[in-house]
DNA sequence: ACTGATTTTGACTTACCTTGACTATATAAT
DNA sequence: ATTATATAGTCAAGGTAAGTCAAAATCAGT
């Protein structure tokens, strides 16, 4: 039996097919009265089901004329061997297994020396000071999170 | 549904597009009479919307023949925008912050849309499950290295 | 029934917008 | 000089809307 956060979950769904948009936008007020529900509510349907790992980024304002913006990201299918790389790393990663996974990106042409470098630092293992159970479920979490956002866009075209 | 400040934002970029100048002028009290709002909206537009940060100053002088001069400010060197973002992120950054900084190295074109989604993802509090203390000194650390990457690259290739 | 995870709520907090009364600084007129 | 007029600036109060957090309720598995 589906919650109401299942179904205010679907609602933006909808939302998402009508619009065609790269983002739809509400008022978290009015979607909880429309789902008789308490506005915080909306706050926990975003947090659990419209994260970045599911593929969405949420942006919002306060006040006068407040939103909240839900923004799609990941639509299609990553890139085979960004997919493939995507799921060798799991839930925890350490520093050289990630760096090898950055090499061969690299050695693929898929990702530019640029873009290697920033990756690398990112997962480096002074970047990420915190004791190092913490350490390489994060790293994992952030080189998945960046592969994702890397997918999106070898599927989305050139852009600009 | 937008503010009224947003449209007055939006107007003042578009005497920007118009003008092709360093800068461009206008009256306070003519400008608040346009959108019928009290004249000290355009500072709290000013102020909030066209700051230092995001690349603008203002200049502006009362009395008879008065005027609003707004300046945009156009990238030095990319590696010292680079810095000064840098320096501007400290020991602890929020993810609203970390997202402006990214979006005014995009306008500047410091960086690509691919890299900006690249950063933007993993400074996204999503990703950066731990509990706020420790995530907003993590996403400085992290910010703060790929800036310093970017830099480097920026210093050593002269930039493609 | 007991336990743990997920959902739902509401009191409290924080952020953003808008206005208006008061202040400050130019220029123009006398 | 003095006064009048024309601008712009400051600040705090008032209103609107989203965020947080933890307690209460519900649900699923044992």
């Amino acid at each position: 039996m589906p919650t109401i956060a299942d179904y205010i979950a679907e609602h933006i769904k909808v939302l998402f097919n009508e619009s065609d948009d790269v983002y739809i936008e509400i008022q978290r007020n009015d979607l909880a009265a429309k789902f008789g529900c308490a506005p915080s509510q909306i706050n926990y349907v975003l947090a659990t089901r419209f994260t970045t790992q599911s593929g969405f980024a949420v942006e919002s304002r306060r006040g006068g004329g407040g939103f909240v913006r839900i923004f799609k990201l990941s639509a299609e299918q990553p890139g085979d061997l960004l997919r493939e790389c995507y799921h060798r790393i799991g839930s925890s990663i350490t520093a050289p297994d990630a760096r090898s996974i950055i090499v061969r990106l690299r050695d693929e042409q898929i990702i530019s020396e640029r873009e290697a470098h920033l990756i690398n630092v990112t997962v480096d293992d002074a970047t990420l000071n915190l004791d190092s159970a913490w350490r390489n479920r994060l790293r994992a979490n952030i080189l998945k999170a960046m592969l994702a956002s890397l997918a999106r866009q070898c599927n989305a075209g050139g852009g600009s």
